[in-house]
DNA sequence: ACTAAAGCCTGGCTGC
DNA sequence: TGCAGCCAGGCTTTAG
């Protein structure tokens, strides 16, 4: 159920676990988990492929191979990896499977089937589908205020709707996106388009500011290898968000009470004090 | 081109 | 307690 920072832990966990070793077999145990592959073509490939490194493009973890491959991998809601010792059972709803040469499998799985797994040649990875589509990374240079104020004001959607859209900006979900507009104290249900110049510039700020909080955080969290799913957080869950699933509950900086609207399908928390249309 | 709504799945929680 | 209905941090597809 990840969003950028989370998914980034997942990546930089893969990267620390399992770069550098070998796939002595890889199974698709199940199909649909990578449409654009059949799972024989999944083994033949990744059979004594070493991994390379893992990276992150938006929400899509890259694990990367020898021999020119690269595994693109999206968690979606409840998608997860597990590195087990031997001996290990496999975890409920493992979807594929990785031997290492050495001893150890990794398992993909995946509760609610929404992941998504694509077995590619390196060289196309940039004009896939999946990424070719991808706005400019939060913290990449093409991500300013002023690329921000240019998606807003040719948006017809209100805000939180564009916030959440990735060909637009990349890595915030419905939580992230909902303690950025928290914080520039923009309202999630107003107009991209109205935005101010001081807002959008606001929102820009908050919006590195949230991600980037979040994923330091990340960067300390000690990872199971048994579950890595992007998990950092181990505090006391209240408090964990400002506004997101605090619906009635105490504005942090108004005390105003917390307001929950739905909003394409989802649901949208905010201030109605300090964030006015 | 853009946008809104339905659809993909399973499981946990809520309210009757 | 049993169960229907709702909800879940994401995205694609379809329809307009």
């Amino acid at each position: 159920m990840p969003e950028l920072p989370e998914v980034e832990l997942v990546a930089r966990s893969l990267e620390r676990f399992v770069s550098g070793r070998v796939v002595a077999s890889a199974k698709l145990i199940r199909a649909g988990l990578a449409p654009a592959n059949t799972p024989r073509e999944f083994a033949r490939v990744l059979r004594g492929a070493k991994i390379t490194g893992v990276g992150r493009r938006g929400k899509f973890i890259l694990i990367n191979f020898d021999k020119g491959r690269v595994l693109l991998t999206h968690l979606r809601m409840t998608g997860r990896f597990a590195l087990l010792g031997e001996g290990r059972p496999l975890p409920a709803h493992t979807h594929a499977l990785f031997r290492l040469e050495g001893g150890g499998r990794l398992a993909f799985t995946d509760q609610r089937h929404f992941g998504f797994m694509r077995l590619a040649r390196a060289d196309e990875l940039e004009s896939l589908g999946e990424i070719r589509k991808l706005a400019p990374e939060p913290f990449s240079e093409g991500f300013t205020a002023d690329y921000l104020a240019g998606v807003l004001e040719r948006s017809r959607r209100r805000l939180k709707e564009v916030l959440l859209d990735q060909t637009k900006v990349t890595g915030l979900g419905n939580i992230y996106a909902a303690e950025s507009l928290f914080l520039a104290r923009a309202n999630p249900l107003a107009f991209a388009s109205g935005l101010s110049r001081r807002r959008v510039a606001r929102l820009h700020a908050a919006i590195q500011k949230v991600l980037g909080e979040a994923t330091a955080q990340g960067a300390k969290a000690k990872v199971d290898p048994e579950n890595i799913d992007g998990s950092y957080f181990d505090g006391d869950e209240e408090g964990r968000w400002r506004v997101y699933d605090r619906e009635g509950r105490p504005c942090p900086a108004c005390r105003a009470r917390i307001v929950r609207v739905t909003q394409a399908g989802r649901s949208s928390y905010f201030c109605p004090r300090c964030q006015r249309v």
